[in-house]
DNA sequence: TGGGATTTGTTCGTATGTATT
DNA sequence: GAATACATACGAACAAATCCC
């Protein structure tokens, strides 16, 4: 479909995917040069990946101190929230608007692999895929502008869960989803929007206390099954030029 | 307020004053290191700066191609004026229920300025004003990333209206600012709301064909009333090495 | 059509600032 | 508290691709 997926789509792709699995912690720090052996790419493209990363609020930049996956505030909780109300009221208007089979068939078939996921207890997968629901139904609404606000606004949510939620919180979503697709398919949009506005508020409602737990690793071995989509040892070269002791410092509080 | 506005932040709103202004038309060249010695920086910063600028949708860049003011497209300038709907009616809710003095008093010398604007005839001016009134408007509801999504695709109609837009075509919506913040500061939202949805309307409404005039000037001379602050005699060393045909060639079409 | 000049993409080296011991 | 080590910010040079003549 897309051209090239070129390397530094890879790398910021797997780094959100990281991050937004909680593979990657809210503090954790980020070398450049480290993520960018990781990757086989130079400072300057990490660099580009990181610009990305940091607009959407995933990763914080600047000053001279380390990359570090962001640690909203709870204002910037509230504010991702309210914002996320707005746009995906938008998203359902357009999206009853240009109701089609096929969209129907699509979100059928991403609900069961949420449904499978949480069978499975797949706690990152459910997450990734609780996230990608709200994305893949603004891609329905035909407007790519807001489809990215809202993939930018997602992102910043699945942080927000990251830092205050409690584990697994988003496994139990699921059945409100099959009622927003309900709503949509009958072309109600009052319903949809109250479904969804709840479904948000119990999302955003989850988000009260978290418990930090530590397990210091390494940063490869967070990011291996992101990194080439393998245990990486195609990218990495077999002999490390001396450096066995990288390692994440989490950020004391 | 703001701490340092390190020369980055400074290149980055002469640019985005210029081309929201008009005084950069779509499809303009905006080479690097030409603008880089404009604003006496280096191309990394310069990249830096057309980063944003290109995430915000004001220019496009990538392809090996120079940088160049965007052009979007009809679907573009629908979508965007769809996102900015939604937002916007956020805004609203948000500001009502947050209202203050200070508040109105702000709004009003604004509108003050914009009048002022429309009858000395300055075109430009009233195009930035136009514009600078609802991301005021959005900074009022105290949602920081409300503001910012605001703020952006507020530049994104700019651009449009600079495409398929008449001359003048922003400064005649002056009174519809007023209603506005009457029905506001009643505390009336449904009101303000069709208000606010009437007044984007028109603004989308006047998007309809645009009159391409030319006028070859060269980049220093559209951009000297950015840089600097005046007619840019101090950034600009007096001996320029050898190039006095530099040029902006617009896009043919 | 082909060659030359110009411009971007990328990498590498140096300097400055922070955090640590 | 001072010195060391490290990571980022910035700038200059190299190579590849493009546009113009």
């Amino acid at each position: 479909m897309s051209g090239k997926p070129s390397r530094i789509d890879q790398a910021y792709t797997a780094l959100k995917s990281a991050i937004i699995e909680q593979a990657l912690r809210p503090g954790d720090k980020l070398p450049e040069d480290e993520v960018g052996q990781l990757f086989s790419m130079s400072r300057t493209l990490v660099r580009q990946v990181f610009s990305r990363l940091n607009a959407e609020g995933l990763i914080e930049i600047g000053g001279k101190r380390p990359a570090t996956v962001a640690i909203p505030s709870l204002d910037d909780a509230v504010a991702a929230f309210e914002v996320r109300q707005a746009l995906e009221r938008e998203v359902i208007t357009l999206v009853i608007k240009r109701w089609n089979p096929e969209h129907k068939a699509a979100l059928e078939a991403h609900l069961a692999r949420e449904i499978e996921a949480a069978k499975a207890g797949s706690a990152p997968m459910s997450i990734r895929l609780a996230g990608e629901f709200h994305t893949l139904l603004a891609e329905m609404s035909g407007n790519p502008l807001l489809s990215r606000f809202v993939s930018d606004v997602v992102s910043r949510c699945s942080v927000v869960l990251a830092v205050y939620g409690r584990p697994h919180s988003a496994d139990c979503g699921v059945h409100e989803h099959r009622d927003i697709i309900d709503a949509i398919a009958a072309g109600d949009a009052t319903s949809a929007w109250d479904l969804m506005r709840h479904h948000l508020g119990e999302v955003e409602a989850r988000a009260l206390i978290g418990s930090s737990e530590d397990s210091p690793r390494s940063l490869a071995d967070m990011l291996s099954p992101y990194v080439e989509g393998g245990a990486g040892t195609k990218a990495r070269p077999a002999k490390n030029r001396g450096r066995p002791r990288l390692q994440v410092v989490k950020e004391n509080r």
